[in-house]
DNA sequence: CGCGGTACAGCAAACGATTGCAGTGATGCT
DNA sequence: AGCATCACTGCAATCGTTTGCTGTACCGCG
């Protein structure tokens, strides 16, 4: 019932061979030819079976991307942009959800080893160990984690962290607590010695509350600590933390930013009609998504490692942050 | 160098379709065979390839999941419910979108049909006939959208509707604004059908102001218009727009729900941290994720139609209504 | 003892494409 | 004229599975 390569063949004249060819090396067909098949295959709606070609050729033409949570607002425009890149290389996405857990991520790589042609990993929560080890099994790109010399894409949260806590250091802050996010992140740990070394450097305390999971849940948890603490700022390890955090300080009175001031990382579409506005470091999602597919093409033709790129951070200064209470 | 059903045959000492049968078809070889063969296979890591094995059955274990705009708040965890039930039943979620684009839309499902067991189109933006034709080509589930006898799972939005208007009727609403949503929406039809008829049947006027794209920016551009209309409260197509028009209000020096109520519909995560927090028809997202996959997949085995399905919205009244002024 | 049945296991033909190799006619060069 | 070259096209093997059919050994039964 589906249209092959041997319908066109028969309605063309032509051997099958030669229909394969105008598809895939049209310079071996004679032009008259080419579009008499072109014409056969269009007028009979033929589309390559992908499925065929992949066992013959060894490439599926799909490429898998695994994240931790796409319910959360971090990952929409990463897996957005790189379906999008994906698509006008001719490639097909597979999207995978691990729940925030390392086991599954792990058989998920397994499970999409052998139907992509290489795998996008974003923000993984395995061992580096583990990563290593199944790059011998699939092309990989790690997207916000660095691991020996396995291909990623990272984006640069130790110079968001700098920056954001020279501002609040600016603003005449010297007590600064850290929201700390779930162990295994590589971005966790990217934030927190960043964060660490500059408070140092500027003269502060840096107060670290964690590891926490990386969720609004987690932030409302952390009001009362933080409040006890005596700190007068909080860098929280990503938005959705910094806003539960606000949501729970608000219902009990706290104004923001006089009485403390919050910064975010990730710049998701929340943080901008939160109230007050969110403080917070633009991460570049979506130019991580498309780098993270063109370096996974790259490294798939080229078989040579592709590297690893660093894409930079901003700050984004709205309202959440001021200058310490008295 | 990957390791095929070959392998495991010559590691257990028996031929290949012995090894095949002992997955697809365990009761049909002997005990000790079994064993032999998946201790073989285990042992070499083998996994079978979903490639060859779609050649011969036709069936690809893979299934399309098409949507507007994954960045949109609405779609991510109807997305990440379909894939965890799809995956549960040993399926693949292939991800793609549109940007709210009829034309990219067909062809999405053209490309993807020769690949997947099915296509679930998330609240499709194309003509009720080339949906009606797509489905011939491939099973095909709708969300949001009815059309013909189209195998479908609904939100009713209708409800919703009725109780929002209501629910501002109560309040002393008596003339309504309904921001619309874009041409060819079938939520947009159902919702401006059931708004209207509510309106009137609470002798209230209902102005409508569309349509529009479902976009906070949408949303902004229509205070303007809103606040000459001397309505004093809106109904909002989903609540990106409602928050978008909040916000453009709030810039204006506009107290909500003082000056005018504010009501969205989808209950994004948003909508719980704007300020003041939005009041809005909450749609079952996530089950009609999984209501989806499961009729795609019953479709499938039975050849049979799946019907349609209509799932039940929830008023959630937060902080965006109140009485009208004066 | 012979016959039918059962329970396995092997054989080989598919599925729909790609691709190295060989064949053909025409063309160019000497 | 003869030979090498070229441009094209056909042939057939191949990718890794599934599955209908055939073969074989064994069992129970009459």
């Amino acid at each position: 019932m589906a249209v092959t390569i041997r319908d066109v063949a028969n309605a063309s004249g032509v051997h099958i061979s030669t229909v394969s060819r105008t598809f895939s090396a049209p310079h071996l067909v004679n032009a008259e030819t080419r579009v008499r098949v072109l014409a056969a295959a269009d007028q009979l709606g033929y589309r390559p079976n992908r499925a065929a070609r992949a066992l013959i050729t060894g490439r599926t033409h799909n490429i898998g991307l695994i994240v931790a949570d796409i319910a959360n607002p971090f990952f929409p425009p990463l897996i957005k942009a790189a379906e999008a890149q994906a698509r006008q290389r001719d490639y097909h996405l597979f999207v995978a959800d691990t729940n925030e857990d390392a086991t599954v991520e792990e058989e998920l790589v397994r499970a999409l080893a052998k139907q992509v042609d290489g795998v996008l990993l974003c923000s993984p929560r395995m061992s580096n160990q583990l990563i290593e080890r199944l790059r011998r099994e699939v092309p990989l790109v790690a997207v916000n984690r660095r691991v020996g010399n396995v291909p990623a894409v990272l984006m640069n949260v130790a110079q968001g962290a700098r920056m954001a806590i020279e501002h609040l250091l600016q603003l005449g802050h010297r007590t600064i607590a850290l929201a700390a996010g779930p162990r295994g992140s590589w971005t966790g740990r990217e934030l927190r010695r960043a964060a660490t070394a500059a408070a140092r450097s500027g003269g502060a305390t840096l107060q670290v509350f964690g590891p926490n999971p990386p969720t609004e849940q987690a932030g409302r948890a952390l009001a009362d600590s933080l409040l006890r603490s005596g700190a007068t700022a909080v860098l929280a390890y990503n938005d959705l933390m910094a806003i539960g955090l606000m949501e729970e300080l608000k219902s009990r009175g706290v104004q923001m930013p006089d009485e403390l001031s919050v910064v975010g990382i990730d710049d998701i579409a929340l943080s901008r009609v939160t109230h007050p506005k969110l403080t917070t470091v633009a991460t570049p999602t979506s130019a991580a998504g498309r780098a993270a597919v063109d370096m996974l093409l790259s490294q798939d033709r080229d078989g040579a490692a592709a590297g690893q790129i660093m894409l930079d951070t901003t700050l984004i200064i709205r309202e959440s942050t001021g200058p310490p209470p008295g």
